[in-house]
RNA sequence: GGGCUGGUAGCUCAAUGGUAGAGCAGUUGCCUUUUAAGCAAUUGGUUCCGGGUUCGAAUCCCGGCCGGCCCA
């Protein structure tokens, strides 16, 4: 370090902030050890005016320093806290002398509380005239800009706490997944649904096709993996009398991270005994359209990548898996045909499919590439090929295909739903025609259980962040994830220089 | 993992291979109903990091770090 201090440090607005706190402090006053007793927040606050009675009702609010405007011997101001804005008025005869002096000093950002009394502007802003007000916390850096708010996307994820305050629109899309999440669960405890909470430590990572992550405990000395689903634990509460449960939980998978994956994702898990995958047909509509009439206040949404208008108050289609195949390749014998035959088929459609995959991936390519992104109204996908997961009913009449749907919405999968699998032995057969040579990935213990009897039942996933990417017209799943997973970087961290 | 693309002041962005600039923010003044408030003045740069080419590099080349988009 130099041991020159410059003499002016009025371009480095972190010294200049330190500067005004250890001048606080100096002067007997550390907003550190201040606090506010809030009466409101600042919508609850707004509402409280009532027009053309102005000073009548007095308030004390808080939040952080968002907006100056300086006029002298008075400023116009604004707060932000969880609610939103609300403008402040300070005025120099009102608040006295020194703490209108001081209240100059202040930056945007810092965080104080403010009492006073709601009047509307002349502009017809309600807006509380200060009487008197505390610093409760100094910010020590500068906001992004007032205007453009913070757009570098690195920075938004690393620092989400500066896009909060920042940008109006993360800020909404982001209340709004916590609408959507406790919308869901009032909606299922209405319907007499347990929410419960399984664990993320597993011998066996099961429920799903996918690559778990691997963690140790120190004192059993052995290895664990994170889920990658929760339904083999919620099925072994059917099988203990929890008829209808549900959790959303974290789900953890060793993949890829794209604009539609982050490796750690939130489901939804609903199972109910007595009921099927027609069952769960009936469930998911109801709750996608209450949902969309209580939090969105509409049932139609813009699906912005397609221009569509989605609705789902209509009739949601329903058509069978293998006719959506048969459609798209113009082959009404497409599930007759030989595998060479299926390669060429898929390749005239564009797609390049290798000759080491099973006949079922290969049709399946041409699923999830040419048909799922042209389905943007909802639409239940029937009676998959059996291949395709293990865990569900095989279809009484046609051995090949289960009783499931697939629910997509918006070109995306959204829901899968079974009539689970409650046949021990049947089960087993699955489990072994799928795990091939890694049968020590079976879930031994899950199929006791469903030895000693799991009602017949329905469930379903959903995906929570596709949800709300769907709802909140987000690009990508990390703007409905509050801190998405980035490689560990090199953010500028907070220095802890003193000045 | 591959292709394309980006990283410049606290933030948003400029800058033909030739003196790194603007707006906001900051600082200093003026202004007691502002709405991106206004007016005047003004400070501020390891151009992500490391090499190379060149008389000269933010710019061109190579490598690295961290993002974004598309693909696998």
């Amino acid at each position: 370090m130099s041991d020159l201090p410059p003499s002016d440090i009025s371009h480095d607005q972190h010294a200049v902030r330190r500067a005004k706190l250890a001048e606080m402090r100096a002067g007997g006053f550390d907003p550190f050890r201040a606090n506010v007793a809030t009466t409101h927040f600042s919508g609850d606050a707004i509402k409280l005016h009532v027009d053309g009675q102005d000073n009548a009702v007095t308030v004390t609010v808080a939040g952080r320093l968002v907006t100056i405007r300086d006029m002298g011997k008075s400023q116009f101001v604004k707060i932000l806290d969880q609610q939103g804005q609300i403008q402040l008025y300070v005025k120099k005869d009102v608040v006295g002398d020194v703490a209108y002096a001081a209240f100059k000093k202040l930056d945007l950002g810092d965080i104080l509380g403010a009492k006073g009394t709601l009047f509307k502007t002349k502009t017809g802003e309600v807006t509380v005239r200060v009487e008197s007000y505390t610093l409760v916390a100094k910010a020590l850096h500068p906001l992004p800009e007032k205007w453009h708010g913070l757009s570098d996307p690195e920075q938004v994820y690393r620092q989400r706490y500066l896009d909060l305050i920042v940008n109006a629109e993360s800020r909404a899309r982001l209340l709004l997944r916590s609408r959507i999440v406790s919308h869901i669960r009032r909606f299922l405890e209405a319907q007499q649904f347990i929410e419960v909470e399984t664990p993320v430590l597993e011998n066996t990572a099961g429920g799903a096709a996918a690559r778990p992550f691997k963690t140790h405990h120190n004192a059993l000395d052995v290895d664990f993996f994170l889920r990658i689903a929760t339904e083999l634990r919620l099925k072994r509460l059917l099988v203990g009398g929890f008829d209808r449960v549900f959790e959303i939980g974290r789900i953890f998978r060793n993949e890829g991270v794209s604009r539609k994956h982050n490796p750690e994702f939130t489901m939804l898990e609903v199972y109910q005994a007595y009921s099927d995958h027609r069952g769960m047909m009936t469930l998911i509509k109801d709750m996608l359209t209450t949902l969309c009439r209580d939090v969105l206040g509409t049932t139609k949404i813009k699906h912005a990548a397609s221009g569509q208008e989605i609705d789902f108050a209509g009739e949601w289609r329903e058509v069978d898996y293998k006719d959506l195949i048969r459609e798209a390749t113009g082959d009404a014998e497409w599930f007759a045909r030989s595998k060479a035959e299926k390669i060429a088929g898929a390749e005239k459609l564009g797609l390049s499919v290798s000759p080491t995959w099973e006949e079922f991936e290969i049709t399946n390519e041409i699923f999830s590439k040419k048909i799922e992104p042209t389905l943007i109204q909802p639409t239940f996908v029937l009676k998959l090929p059996k291949e395709l997961c293990p865990l569900a009913k095989i279809s009484l009449d046609d051995p090949t295909t289960i009783d499931v749907f697939e629910l997509t919405i918006g070109g995306m999968e959204v829901a899968p739903a079974y009539s689970e699998q409650n046949d021990p032995d049947v089960q087993r057969a699955m489990f072994e025609a799928q795990a091939g040579e890694e049968k020590q990935n079976i879930d031994h213990d899950f199929l006791l259980a469903l030895e000693h009897g799991m009602p017949p039942a329905g469930g379903m996933g959903v995906g929570i962040d596709r949800l709300c990417i769907l709802l909140t017209g987000a690009e990508s799943i990390r703007d409905v994830i509050l801190f998405p997973q980035l490689r560990p970087g090199s953010m500028k961290t907070g220095e802890t220089d003193k000045t």
